[in-house]
DNA sequence: CGCATACTTGAAATGTTTCAAATCGGGTGG
DNA sequence: CCACCCGATTTGAAACATTTCAAGTATGCG
């Protein structure tokens, strides 16, 4: 790998969310990032542990999640590639949740002390990167308004379209299609329901032909149809406007 | 009011939360503050507003929450004395939910260029307030938990343990006890469940003789055993250790 | 080919919602 | 000071979405 190409998805993430100068992009190409492969399932950093590095998805799919008693676990979040999902713990010293790898992720680890420096050389980054974990968030916020106020098929149909511009925004959907590297397990515990359900809210969403899912690929099939389904508004992903689209 | 006055919950806050050198102290007392009383149930800021000032509750309890379709609303999150509930406005041009006033409250309008000249001034600030958005979403990914797996009582119980470890961490509980200015519809709004099963479970907290809840004030009865009840773990509040405790 | 994991199905049990009506409580005006 | 009123709380019974448990089928991988 060229040096810089590890940060070009975290490139593209935040110039989807806030516009860099030359000398900032170039300064976030440089970063030291160590790359290492995380088979799914396993832990990347581990719920109470102190961490000196932060996180970047480089490619596949990371998740954070907490656990509760007998066996529950909750999945706060899905990480696509661009992603840098423990941004917050430049600033909060202990997990109070863990991060781990949903399917084989490549991971890079950027020290926090690099990032300081950054922060320390160009102030204006602070925008891009609290912004980051503002947006971060937001998602967090819409999540809460599907557990508590939507049903089951409101709720996946919400998920998917918005991973769909998550992944759009950094280049990785294929028309309106995208990899999804879940279980319909893993689908449940983000969502807060039972995997059995899941599955027959899958169904019936394949029934009405909103969605097609098949070995590890969502395609959406009428995009405005499941938009409206999700009651789904775009506006908390705080994405910037497209000229391509 | 002496001028400073009205910061200084907003100190006591940060000081939960961060170490603040003299110097910065003083800057944050003298951060331009106006204030204003909102009667309850108003907006204070609108979703989609764009806004220039950041808010700051000074009295009283404030909430964000998003509307749906069928008059359904999620409340995000409950604010209270020494919050700051749109910090992120900072950073995120458009709101992406509201913001409204629980109880009466006394809001401070804070101009968003005076906290970036602040920053500027003192880049260490930087750390504590983000640090404040960053425990703002942890409190979110509590919820998300809360909503995805605890059931009803159990999610009662768990906002019980917060908002009291957060109220005492501004000196405004007494005791076990504190004024919950919050109806039973609020409380079902926020945790995803109606009014009718709240108040439900509300009578077994009682005729367990978990809580006494009378005249908007609560008192928990037993600690330890409400904790357990929640399967509460404050690790999330990210609370500086307190020597009094 | 065989094993493990993921997905699918059915039926009964459950927690929670819905709807509708009754009661409580605090503030206001007569 | 009482009567009234409105919002908040409480209650009951039926309906519903979702869970639970248990078994069966498909799928991918060594």
């Amino acid at each position: 790998m060229t040096p810089g190409h590890n940060a070009i998805l975290l490139l593209r993430r935040l110039e989807s969310i806030a516009s860099l100068a030359d000398e900032e992009r170039r300064a976030l190409e440089n970063l030291p990032i160590s790359a290492k492969v995380i088979p799914p399932h396993q832990d990347i950093v581990r719920g109470k542990e102190r961490t000196s590095h932060c996180c970047l998805v480089l490619e596949g799919w990371a998740y954070r999640y907490k656990m509760l008693h007998e066996g529950r676990r909750q999945i706060l979040s899905l990480h696509i590639p661009g992603d840098a999902p423990d941004l917050h713990s430049l600033y909060l010293d202990e997990m109070d949740h863990a991060l781990g790898a949903l399917s084989r992720v490549t991971v890079g680890f950027i020290p926090h002390e690099a990032i300081h420096n950054l922060i320390r050389r160009f102030p204006n980054l602070v925008a891009a990167l609290w912004r980051e974990t503002l947006i971060d968030a937001a998602i967090f916020c819409e999540r809460i308004t599907s557990l508590g106020q939507r049903d089951a098929s409101k709720r996946l149909a919400h998920l998917f379209c918005e991973l769909y511009l998550r992944l759009r925004a950094v280049g990785l959907a294929d028309g309106h299609s995208y990899a999804l590297p879940v279980t319909q397990l893993d689908l449940s515990d983000a969502l807060g329901m039972t995997n059995v359900h899941v599955n027959r809210v899958l169904q019936e969403l394949r029934r009405r032909e909103l969605i097609t899912l098949r070995g590890g690929r969502l395609t959406i099939n009428h995009w405005p149809e499941l938009v409206e389904v999700a009651e789904f508004d775009a506006g908390y992903l705080h994405l910037r406007p497209r000229a391509d689209l």
